[in-house]
DNA sequence: CAGTGAGCGAGCTTCCGCTTGACTT
């Protein structure tokens, strides 16, 4: 029986340490918090000191009975959850669900995992903190208090199911206030006028491009110059060179592998972050959950070492970064391979391709500046004053460039300057093309979800670990949608002149494509202005920020947690019940316009299922008649034409097989009903114009499909079907699993009806949201 | 998945952070 028990957050982490330890050590994992808030009610006290009521969470019921059977055996249990607020409650928890002895028990830290830090972790215990677990419960209580009263809020004044929390509810405002912003936005147009020249020198013959560093502010102005050009003689006079570095970016945190997974691999966050967990749990990356930049003394050797072979000790440079992120924690290391020397490893190609990316990030973090020499050379227009200039860069040493180069959001924010052709002061070129581009300015970008995500950790808002979750949360709640939006054709002027004629011509460029953008919906739109009208305080951007300074406070034993709450729970809970009772029912109701036929009006609002259109007024005796919105349309853009469409359903299409085809939209989108069977309609259908040949085609497709996944059937409603999770016996719309030593396809009718008779097969009723 | 919407009212939804598998129709 071992003598001491190590408890840590992560299994893979226990594994690990376990083989430092030796054979006097148990290392066990509490797979992060064992106890939080009752998740029946509210779960704090709000009569008697805020008194949280903490339970063990259903799901670690299994691994704290273990735990505690393991404590009882040992005689030392040591606590080695992560050092930060969340890790010191953690091992309060664990002192409380395991009834841990306080004279066996010692709470100890580490920020790497070597087996230096770990021995010399076990040398220094120390008791558990407190005053940071006390920061960590008014952390804890504020989320929960904040949530559990607005989001009932929200049910009541805007629709059922809403949610609204410190963290999610400020992701959905920035999302829908960059929307306003780029609304709002004003495009203009002004002229570019870029040059192309042939110089010819001591050197030889080359060519160089070059641009006029300010622009034009109309076509007639940028005309008049190039006019001017076209009698102009040109001539080099000045050429500036001057030296320039170029630095790496530190080694990757949660927020930086996510951004740059999606500008170079084109990951979701999510997608990110479940490769990264199978690296980590693989035993080849460090822990992917973090906010720190810091490498560990071996790391940073083992770099070295790394550099030194592959490309010699000239580019190494050892770097310590430091975060410059609000609210780091610095648990943790700064994600990187645990071993530097395996510049590849095996795994799928996505797994492959995240590491190599780390590898290199993290290599190149330790090693030289590149060194470059920046050109400005100034060109003279003899009959005008304003002058082109031409700007290059070389690399005099490549440095960290050899391996990695951090991208950006912007692709073309940043032009890189290429390398010039050999120029001094006098000599003379000729043009060869002188050009005049309209442009136009350009509205602020929308977010991705990892632009979102490094937004976010600016502000302080949200943790490594809840990222990813966040993201999805908004999105689950159709808050936010992510997709791809086409660009629309624009038209714009260029002006050429080409040996002595001037060109005028009117071109067409692609513009305002998005790929994988974040809008708000007409929900999240709603939901923000509820809460903005009501709850500034709460959505403010320094919200998380103020809170953060007093859990510090709290932190640092300089103010009592539950006093802290009780500031702000008083203030907060009256703002609750002062919109409660003044707040209307916010549907976002507008009035489109009137319908032609009857002459009643036409609103669209958001109804209890979402975006719906209204004819006629709900108050008279005649009811109204309603029509969802369809799929991409919004309250903000569709028209009365639009929705006017969206009052002929259901129609009839025609018959079939003696019985009427009937097209409509529904929740799911548009369908043909036949014969009292449901079948959707394809993206590419219109159910404004749908034949009655494309509807039986649908009809017959989708009975082919329940053919092809047929593996038996019996009586009309007794059939084992081929499913999502593979086969399963369906009897009347009910559905069983097949136990894992039957095969389906000898299956018989008696057989299937005893299997749907056993309970242990019958699906359990747990509770599933219905949106996907 | 299920094809609604007024109003009535029962009974449901919900937060943030720390961790992974078990399980789904």
């Amino acid at each position: 029986m071992a003598k001491n028990l190590v408890i840590v957050e992560s299994p893979a982490k226990a594994k690990t340490i376990e083989g430092f330890l030796g054979k006097e050590f148990l290392v066990k994992s509490s797979f992060g918090h064992v106890m939080d808030l009752s998740k029946k009610n509210l779960g704090v006290d709000i009569e008697n000191d805020f008194v949280p009521n903490y339970e063990i969470s259903t799901e670690k019921k299994k691994v704290v009975t273990e735990l505690k059977k393991l404590a009882s055996e040992a005689e030392v249990i040591w606590l080695a959850s992560d050092e930060d607020r969340e890790g010191e409650a953690i091992s309060w928890h664990l002192t409380n669900a395991l009834k841990l002895d306080e004279a066996k028990t010692k709470r100890i830290v580490f920020h790497e995992i070597t087996k230096n830090a770990i021995q010399n972790a076990i040398e220094n215990p120390r008791s558990i903190d407190k005053n940071l677990v006390d920061a960590q419960q008014a952390r804890r209580v504020l989320d929960r208090l904040v949530g559990f009263e607005l989001s009932p809020l929200l049910w009541k004044k805007v629709k059922p199911a809403l949610s609204a929390g410190r963290v999610q509810s400020v992701a959905v405002r920035l999302i829908v206030e960059r929307e306003e912003e780029i609304k709002n936005f004003k495009t203009e147009s002004n002229f570019r006028v870029t040059a192309l020249f042939n110089i010819q020198n001591a050197k030889g013959r080359s060519k160089l491009s070059a641009e006029v560093p300010t622009r034009f502010k109309s076509k007639e102005e940028a005309l008049e110059f190039i006019r001017k050009c076209k009698e102009a003689g040109f001539s080099v006079k000045s050429v500036e060179t001057k030296p320039a570095k170029k630095s790496p970016a530190a080694p990757f945190t949660t927020s930086t592998l996510q951004q740059e997974a999606s500008r170079k691999l084109g990951y979701s966050v999510a997608n990110t972050m479940r490769v990264a967990q199978q690296l980590y749990e693989s035993g080849k990356i460090t822990y992917m959950r973090t906010d720190s930049v810091n490498l560990s003394n071996l790391a940073m050797g083992m770099a070295q070492d790394e550099i030194t072979s592959l490309y010699g000790e000239n580019y190494v440079q050892t770097r310590k970064y430091k975060t410059k992120a609000k609210g780091a924690q610095e648990a943790h290391e700064a994600i990187r391979p645990t071993y530097l020397n395996n510049r590849d490893i095996d795994g799928d190609a996505s797994q492959k391709k995240l590491y190599e990316l780390i590898w290199k990030r993290t290599i190149a973090s330790q090693m030289s500046d590149a060194i470059l020499e920046k050109t400005n050379v100034t060109i003279d227009v003899s009959t005008a004053k304003k002058d082109f200039f031409a700007k290059g860069e070389i690399v005099k040493f490549d440095g960290f460039l050899k391996v990695y180069m951090e991208s950006k959001d912007d692709e073309n924010a940043d032009e890189m300057a290429g390398v010039l052709p050999p120029v001094k002061n006098g000599d003379i070129l000729n043009r060869l093309e002188i050009r005049g581009e309209e442009r136009f300015t350009q509205h602020p970008p929308r977010y991705t979800e990892a632009s979102l995500v490094r937004k976010m950790e600016e502000l302080g808002i949200g943790r490594p670990s809840t990222y990813a979750p966040t993201i999805s949360t908004i999105q689950k709640r159709e808050y936010v949608i992510k997709e791809d939006r086409d660009g629309v054709n624009r038209k714009y002027h260029c002006i050429i002149l080409k040996d002595e004629e001037i060109k005028d011509e009117l071109k067409t460029e692609k513009t305002g494509f998005e790929k994988s953008k974040l809008f708000p919906t007409d929900i999240g739109t709603l939901v923000n202005k509820f809460l903005i009208q009501y709850f500034d305080n709460i959505l403010d951007y320094n919200f998380t920020a103020s809170v953060e300074k007093e859990f510090d406070e709290i932190a640092g034993g300089k103010k009592v947690w539950n006093e802290m709450i009780r500031e702000f729970y008083g203030p907060f809970h009256n703002q609750i019940e002062d919109t409660l009772e003044k707040a209307k029912k916010f549907s976002g109701e507008k009035l489109l316009g009137v319908d032609p036929v009857s002459g009643k009006n036409i609103f669209v609002k958001i109804g209890r299922y979402g975006p719906l259109a209204q004819m006629g007024e709900t108050d008279t005796d005649d009811k109204p008649k309603f029509a969802g919105l369809k799929k991409g349309q919004s309250i903000e853009t569709v028209t009365l034409e639009e929705v006017l469409e969206l009052f002929k359903f259901p129609r009839q299409v025609g018959a079939y097989e003696e019985e009427e085809m009937t097209v409509a939209i529904g929740r799911f989108g548009p369908y043909v009903l036949h014969k009292k069977k449901f079948y959707s309609l394809g993206k590419e259908d219109d159910p404004v114009d749908i034949t009655p040949e494309r509807a039986v085609e649908i009809i017959e497709e989708k009975r082919k499909k329940e053919v092809e996944n047929t593996i038996k059937e019996f009586e009309q409603d007794v059939k084992v079907l081929k499913g999502r999770f593979g086969p399963y016996i369906s009897i009347k719309k009910k559905n069983f699993k097949i136990p894992k030593d039957v095969n389906p396809e000898e299956l018989t009718l008696e057989e299937c009806l005893k299997i749907a008779e056993d309970p242990k097969n019958t699906p359990k009723k747990r509770y599933v949201r219905k949106k996907k």
